[in-house]
DNA sequence: TATTTATTTGAATAAATGCTCACACAAGAT
DNA sequence: ATCTTGTGTGAGCATTTATTCAAATAAATA
């Protein structure tokens, strides 16, 4: 007598012989149906059976393959948006090469659309660069909103001009932020805040579509200190305090939590709002933002990801 | 400035992630095609572009009860060293469908292996579509061996460029075969084996641990007629000398001994010797060549087989 | 045995995919 | 500058695939 075992298993058979007719031989399902003598949705429940049971093995032959499981996992675990990962030079695993064409995308993508949106954007190395990646266009219908000051310590405008550069080629309206990154007191935060042209770029930042911001690091090299909006003591003090990173001037810790520290009470920058529908795109890799991208993450500063095949592995491990 | 070939392989990134997406992830083209920032046109595109560039590869990993049988029974009734079946479409028994996703996967078996291996291939459509099913991988340790002259009669590269386009895939050294199929002249082979780098591939290819082959009929559409290395009355002649197929040139009659004919005097091919440790695998399948096929094994020219479930029911009855 | 419960089935229908065509746009030729 | 020629694009439509649902069948339980 034919058990149970016997039926699962011939039917296993025929699930594969279904799958393999479909996806080697590339019969449509209702050749295979008439091939092996069921109907046509007893054919296609075979074919998925096949599937579901893993019968059929798809790879993909390609080195982008690895960085889409990666950036699948990343998604999963962090509960992310958008997540892209490019491919890392082996031989240099810490260059953000490649993330700068990998956001230009995402903001050409952006930028594309025909209803006016409102972009922000934040600063840095990173963006500077995916600024330079992007193409002229003509898009008068966005507003393109910085997030953070331009001013940098000495009164001089900032080397990085990602807005500016960024409305020029696409013509875009643009609002930079004619502040310090970090005012000198509570008390100038306060009036500089009060002023209408800053109180309306940061209502248009609270109601951005897209965000695309840089993540620093804190310690060594951190760009807040290298750039000269922090001092070493600064530095020691946050580090101390648990800071891991820094996202257009906000610190935080490993859980991404926004820090309690005198610093951070006078950051002029736009607050760090998500609205879980519209993404906020991190840009960043290399070994020592490992934490500050982790932090960003659980702490949901951020919602959408842009590294590199090397920091995703590492985002993974732990 | 973008290059076309930039934008080539920019498309075949963008191919490839549509086709992981796709097939791997599970996206219906719609999402894809959101997520890509294209219309869900182009996204289908890029899916079909996919499999059609070959990126996709698609393995049916189930041992179908029947398959396994058969090829359980051939194995006894041959002495085979190995055997696979793979299912026959009904409606085209004699398509060589799915044998290349097989052998593909024991030669993959065989480049995976860390210490050096020396393999050896024929020519012919079936060992070309094996290599279209590799996946590139870095096996700089092995060699890869030409059994089989790659000119052409009319001293053209031959068509079927198995072993540069598997080497080329695995990055592994390769020795082609600089000769033709048939010298013209018993002399004129003698000449050409007496060359250094001949004979020391020659040498390598007794020493191989494994051997790929295709088997050919002779009669109607002979491969080897059909390809120019024969002409119809050297086909007639081996016919009626008794022939029933052909190895890398090598005409054999039905109990697989190789013809005392003056044409197999000019083959120009490394001999067929077996050791019965290593595998010397025939790929064919199909009515027209299951005389050929039966010979090969009955004659030792091979020691495994790769063919359909249609076929291997063939080679066992009488 | 009667009854319940779970599976399987095919029909209908919804969704997704593939194809054809006309058009737009760019590179190269005239 | 104008004309081919080829390539890519999106719209519309045809085909194929997936899902839903109610009926049928089989298995399990009382």
């Amino acid at each position: 007598m034919a058990t149970k075992n016997d039926m699962e298993s011939q039917r296993l058979d025929d699930a594969a012989r279904a799958g393999w007719l479909y996806y080697v031989a590339g019969n449509t399902q209702d050749e295979i149906a008439i091939k092996l003598g069921v109907s046509r949705q007893s054919a296609q429940r075979l074919v998925s059976l096949a599937t579901k049971s893993r019968l059929i093995k798809v790879r993909l032959d390609h080195p982008i393959a690895r960085c889409m499981e990666l950036a699948h996992r990343l998604t999963e675990k962090y509960g992310l948006l958008n997540c892209e990962i490019v491919p890392s030079d082996p031989g240099a695993p810490d260059s953000t090469l490649g993330l700068s064409q990998s956001g230009a995308g995402y903001i050409e993508q952006q930028l594309r659309a025909k209803e006016p949106k409102i972009l922000t954007f934040g600063t840095g190395r990173v963006l500077r660069a995916c600024v330079a990646q992007i193409s002229t266009m003509d898009c008068p219908q966005h507003r393109i909103v910085s997030l953070v000051g331009n001013m940098m310590p000495d009164g001089s405008a900032s080397a990085y001009n990602v807005i500016n550069r960024l409305a020029d080629k696409v013509k875009a309206v643009h609002y930079p932020m004619p502040l310090p990154v970090i005012a000198s007191s509570i008390e100038e935060l306060k009036m500089l805040h009060e002023q209408k042209p800053i109180k309306s770029n940061l209502e248009l930042a609270r109601r951005a579509d897209a965000a695309f911001v840089g993540i620093g690091h804190l310690g060594d090299h951190a760009p807040m200190y290298e750039d000269g909006f922090l001092d070493a003591s600064d530095v020691e003090s946050l580090l101390r305090a648990g800071a891991v990173g820094e996202i257009v001037g906000w610190v935080f810790d490993e859980k991404g939590s926004i820090l309690k520290h005198p610093l951070n009470a006078r950051v002029a920058s736009a607050p760090l709002t998500i609205n879980p529908e519209n993404p906020v795109f991190g840009l960043a890799a290399g070994q020592s933002k490992i934490a500050a991208i982790r932090g960003a993450m659980l702490g949901n500063l951020i919602n959408s990801l842009i590294t590199n095949e090397y920091t995703a592995e590492r985002l993974l491990q732990s």
